[in-house]
Parts: structure tokens; sequence; C-alpha cells
DNA sequence: ATGGCTGCAAAAGTTTTGCACTTCT
DNA sequence: AGAAGTGCAAAACTTTTGCAGCCAT
């Protein structure tokens, strides 16, 4: 587990940063759960560990994070933020409307898609973000039995 | 002008809903600038005309434009959302993270890769939001000849 | 020791809501 | 007339910022 946590950290000492307890603890929180975390589902982690711990940290964490590329801002539902950490390779997002469940997905056809759009278009693109939303199997299941879906724990 | 605004009309009395002067005035707000507005610019438009059009009318009718499935709700920057009319054929869209240019697009690429990750993770896929970021042509020749770019108007 | 980082509190920005009043049908 | 829709103001919520003190380096 903390062969990706030092790489993380040493991103954050090459840049001159610090590397605070509040860092380390959201870093490693935020591979724990390697999924999608919004900034106060971060918080409510966070202060289980650290009380004192406050949301502007959070805020400038991620936004630290970000700019140095360690991890992404989707825009998923129709609220606020999600934060991951940012993966090596280039993946997608495909979301259970009913449940709220995320699944990566990355395809050959998504970097064809991203590279015959730039030339049409004479674009020079640096970001590609694929967001499917749909109903997954369980949910469909679910649905055909009469049952209400659970959401996500 | 008014083939289109009719159409949209008909979906609103369909639905129950009345046709207020403050509707009309947005739907065709909404097809003039037939690109994509976020709810301050539309407010800020529509009391050109109506000054005394609140803010909440305009996030209230772009919530029941919403629901009705008549204008899509856009999450392209990091910030607020953005709302468009819905187009008939479904396109995305490819942004300047320079000037904020905003071009759609559609490719039958688009469509080939819903259906291979339906199909792989066994989903029903009901929205697809395909949104690339990058750097437009005209920026790219701004950038070097050392000018600055200009944000759009 | 010193400058970056944090917590706290307050502000800024977006979106929602309660309620009295208006207006479409 | 009656219900749906609106404006206004206030609230809720997410995110940012100023500042005094703290702590990695």
């Amino acid at each position: 587990m903390s062969g990706q946590t030092r790489n993380l950290r040493s991103v954050l000492r090459t840049a001159g940063c610090r590397i605070t307890g509040q860092r380390k603890l959201l870093l490693e929180l935020m591979q724990i759960h390697s999924g999608h975390l919004d900034a106060h589902e971060l918080y409510r982690l966070a202060r289980e560990r650290d009380p004192r711990l406050s949301l502007s940290t959070i805020y400038r964490t991620l936004g630290l994070l970000h700019e140095l590329g360690l991890v992404n801002e989707l825009h998923l539902g129709e609220e606020h933020h999600h934060y991951e950490i940012a993966p090596a390779a280039a993946h997608h997002h495909l979301v259970c409307a009913s449940c709220g469940k995320i699944v990566e997905f990355g395809s050959s056809l998504t970097e064809k898609l991203t590279a015959a759009v730039a030339r049409e278009h004479n674009f020079e693109i640096t970001e590609a973000s694929i967001d499917l939303t749909g109903y997954c199997a369980d949910c469909r299941a679910a649905r055909r039995r009469g049952e209400a879906a659970n959401p996500q724990s």
C-alpha cells in the first residue's frame, strides 16, 4: 500500500511542498477509497482520525493535488465535485443512476475518438472526460422484481 | 424561428404546464443563444427584456425544462452548470481551455463506444456525456506569436 | 527560525425554498 | 375561481479567503 503512497509523497516533496500529517492522512484515505470521493465524504472520513482537521484543508489539499496532476476533479452527478487519484492510464466513468455505483472503464475506442475529433476540429486535446449514465445489471434485475434499488453503501 | 419555439411550447402544454411570459422569454433566449448558457448569463439577458424576472424563476424554469428533457445540464468547466437546448441528435462538447470556446461534435465513434461499454459491463446506458478539453487552433497560433488569448465575447 | 500550512471564522458564489401575491386557463 | 407560477427574501450548501498561530524543514 505504501508504494503508491511514497510515489505521491515524492511528487509533493519535489514540488517543494511539505509533507504534513493532514496531507499524509488525506492521501492515504484517497488511496484506500480508491474511488471517487467528494469533499464532504473525505472530510467525514478524515475527521474520524483527526477531528481537528478542517474543511478548508480538504479543499486546499485537493486543489493542490489537482494542480500537481495527482488527482482528477470529476463532475459526475448533478451536484458537487468528486475527486479521484489520477490513474496512470486514462479511464472514464460509468455511473448507475439508480444505486450510484461508479465503474471505471477504458477502451481503445476512446483514444480513437479523441484523435478523430482533434483532427477534425484542429484542436490539441489535453483532457478527455467520458461519463456514461445508465442502469447496472443489479438495479435492472431489482426493478424487474419490483424491489427498490438500494443506494451504494 | 418559431417552429422550434412552438415545438417546445407544445411539450410544456402537454405536460400540463402554463405558458407564461417568463417561460416564453427564457425559451426564446435559449434558442437565440443556441449555445451553452449558465443561469447567470440567462438571467442577465432576460432582465434586459423583463427587469422584474427573478433568478429563482431562472432556476425553476431550467429545472422544469431539464425534467421534461428539453434542456441538458452540462458540467463543463470547473464551476457552475451550463444549459443547452437538448438537441435531437446526441452531440458532445469540445472546450478550449484558453478562450472558453465550445464546439459541439458528434461522431459515429461515440455510439460505437457507448455500445461497446454497455455490452462489456452489462449496463443499460441512457446518457452519454463526452467532454474534451484542449486548445483550439486560434489560441495555439496566438500562443506561438506570444499573444495572450482573449476570452470569448 | 522561518515560511509554508492549518484551523477558525467569515465571505463569496450558486442553488433552493417559504410565502404572499399575481396571472394563466 | 382556482391552481400554477412568480418575486422577494432568506436559507442551505459548496467553495474560497484572511489572518493569527503552528510546525515541518
